[in-house]
DNA sequence: CGCAACATTGAGACATATCAAGGAGAGTGG
DNA sequence: CCACTCTCCTTGATATGTCTCAATGTTGCG
């Protein structure tokens, strides 16, 4: 891994990241701690169930959260996008493994200075309890896909629910991206939504075939009908 | 509802809620602002799509927390034992409905007042940050199991789920129950889980065949093979 | 005791998984 | 620029697990 210097005011994410809370003197602070690192595609940054060493913001690029079951199953629990945190500060083991799903950046902490740093920062941990309330908020409306919708429904909920993660990163203002490449292959997509890959090709095409959605090359999707998505999201 | 008066001090969960960050001076501000509630079995606190005006510390008793769907289906996202926290503070709306599955009793804040109280007690909003990030935690686990496992393999890691976080709460050193009694029906397993009533029901009696755990009256349970469960449990 | 709510059991339907084959993209080397 | 190849995606046929519908059994309460 290569560590990389950059700035934290010339930071993609400095207003959207937990290190917006701070400023000047103490934003020096945190950046003494922290290691800006490259991450390529494919690569893992934290294994599930080892010794939590180190936390991470996301400054590009996109991680996945995954558990593994006994076989060789897997399940994607959460996904970070620029200015996510990833990693479990005050707690000493890591439940997840993070794999960069593209080429990735992240501000990275050892632990143990993070969890001291933040102590001793307030405002920093404020941000930090928002983000993951939100971050709660968002696995649950995941849960509820999991265990009671459809394929189909499931499918489609997916697209619409990647379409605005994705805008918002490019964050132009509301727009919402009604055409945009997706950053994972089928079987990644499979194991966010608990089902096979066969299955999701399939209800993709299904979608495809009701004019709902548009689909180019592997990971191209462009949404023809985001109010008829939508009601094929509801169950 | 009935408003209970409880002194801070007596409380059952003084030392494992988020108050137990507080003391002396610094507890009695917050007890100005909370109101100490009885919520008899059924009665639902918050409802889903709401404006969030109550953010509430469970001090007895059980609560889920679900979604639902379009038709009558529901989801349980979450559930609530003493010492936890419900509510999504610093943000206006309620995603979920918070219903008391057992006679319960909360310590019930306006979500404003909570808030600024909270901006003013950093010590505070560590707890609820641990405390949320381990609900997070909970909640990834949760969703793997609706996922990627089958409805054998669901009821067993629920069964020893729920043994482990009744066991919690009657909190005699680290002992963990091995009879106890579901703090819910049927249909509320199978909602917890993504599953019909008829097939927990099946996989219940299943497990029972097996001699993995015995069932008396509608509600008790009694794990006969914990390690045989574990195994079950797994994928 | 008798009732109402809840739980269990069975038979059949249906959705998704599994197994198996074929097709299209993207990169590589000629 | 085209053939080659590897990986990923799509499509089809069949198997299987869970849901649905329907009936019966049980629990606990008035």
């Amino acid at each position: 891994m290569e560590t990389l210097s950059v700035a934290c005011e010339a930071c993609p994410v400095r207003n959207k990241a937990i290190c917006a809370a701070l400023s000047g003197p103490e934003l020096s602070g945190l950046r003494q701690i922290r290691r800006h690192q490259f991450i390529p595609a494919g690569q893992t940054l934290v294994w599930e169930g080892d010794d939590a060493f180190v936390v991470a913001s996301v400054t590009a690029g996109v991680l996945k959260l995954t558990k593994s079951l006994g076989d060789g199953k897997e399940q994607i629990v959460g996904l970070a996008f620029p200015a996510d945190f990833v990693g479990r500060p005050f707690h000493d083991k890591t439940m997840s493994t993070v794999t960069a799903l593209t080429d990735t950046e992240v501000c990275v902490f050892r632990r143990e200075d993070f969890d001291n740093f933040a102590r001793e920062h307030p405002e920093l941990e404020h941000k930090l309890l928002e983000r993951t309330l939100a971050e709660l908020e968002r696995a649950r409306e995941w849960m509820t896909r999991l265990g009671r919708k459809t394929a189909s429904e499931k499918v489609s909920s997916f697209v619409l629910d990647i379409s605005e993660r994705l805008s918002a990163e490019t964050c132009h203002g509301s727009t919402v991206l009604d055409r945009f490449e997706l950053p994972f292959g089928r079987q990644q997509v499979a194991d966010i939504l608990g089902l096979t890959i066969e299955t999701v090709s399939r209800q993709m095409t299904s979608l495809k075939r009701q004019g709902l959605i548009g689909l180019s090359g592997r990971r191209t999707i462009q949404i023809l009908n985001r109010e008829g998505l939508a009601k094929a999201a509801e169950s």
